[in-house]
DNA sequence: CGCAAATACTTGCAATTGCAATTAAATACA
DNA sequence: TGTATTTAATTGCAATTGCAAGTATTTGCG
């Protein structure tokens, strides 16, 4: 007798799914502008939280702090951000984007917008709130479990 | 002046992110099972779905099918599928669990539901219904978006 | 102060990933 | 019927990823 579980409900799950899904039709939306899902992300991090360190931007997103580490690299390499080592703690470098990075993000700033537009079709404003909240809750929830994070 | 725009606020970001960090945190628990996410997910959709194609659970987790392609031999390597070529349409393969893999599939299941009352700690369960009502409204808006989805 | 522990970041390496191309079978339809 | 198109699955390959280890710096505390 199988035990009681249905994917459909499980609420990690559908998650994933969903967030594999946004993630894949938003990079084909980037390809154009020759930058990574997760370039992006770190562009547009930056574009808000001026003067951000790798670990704040790794804590933001949630990615791991090596994986930032070569995604920034590439993006210094492309122009895109600069690095300057921290007065106040020299082992972190703080990130900021150049003119060139800060066009490039302001041009995939509306893309993103049209595009979550689209993810939310039919949603009322109050849905979109509501989702966003929980969200927020369930990453909340998962803080004390990722121990990086 | 900056555009008005909020990471905060972005519905795909805080979507990422969250599946980001409970992903990374249900696999830690998967380590000692020697399995990792997504060959969890694979056998749990079997559980399910008995008599599955590769291409039904590419659809239904929304992976890329040859990346389900190697999850699927791997699983049968190690086995816990198994694979038979279907009678309806010979291009497809039939899967189902083995005994062994059903066995793995029960034995994880209580796990993943404890980490999902993780996750959603503090939810009422109208919350919870409401999260996965909207999940799947978003995911179900991203079916044009992705053509091989 | 001075030394142990924690933190920021980078790099090596092995494993995973996704795209593109390939093969094989089924379907559409003239 | 036969030919073109679509679909299912696999594989090569290059790029991405994450863990573990290493270096440099800061913090905590006896």
């Amino acid at each position: 007798m199988p035990i009681h579980h249905s994917l459909e409900k499980a609420i990690p799950f559908l998650l994933a799914r969903t967030g594999i899904s946004m993630g894949q039709a938003f990079t084909k939306q980037l390809i154009p502008f020759s930058v990574s899902l997760i370039e992006w992300r770190v562009c547009v991090t930056i574009y808000e939280n001026h003067d951000s360190t790798l670990s704040q931007i790794a804590h933001t997103c949630s990615n791991d702090p090596s994986t930032l580490s070569r995604t920034v690299n590439g993006l210094i390499k492309k122009g895109f951000i600069k690095r300057v080592q921290s007065k106040v703690d020299r082992r972190s470098y703080v990130l900021n984007l150049t003119s060139k990075g800060k066009h490039l993000t302001e041009k995939i700033i509306p893309l993103a917008q049209d595009y979550e537009a689209q993810a939310l079709h039919g949603f009322s404003e109050t849905e979109t709130e509501q989702l966003r909240l929980l969200l927020k809750r369930v990453h909340e929830n998962m803080k004390w479990a990722s121990p990086t994070l």
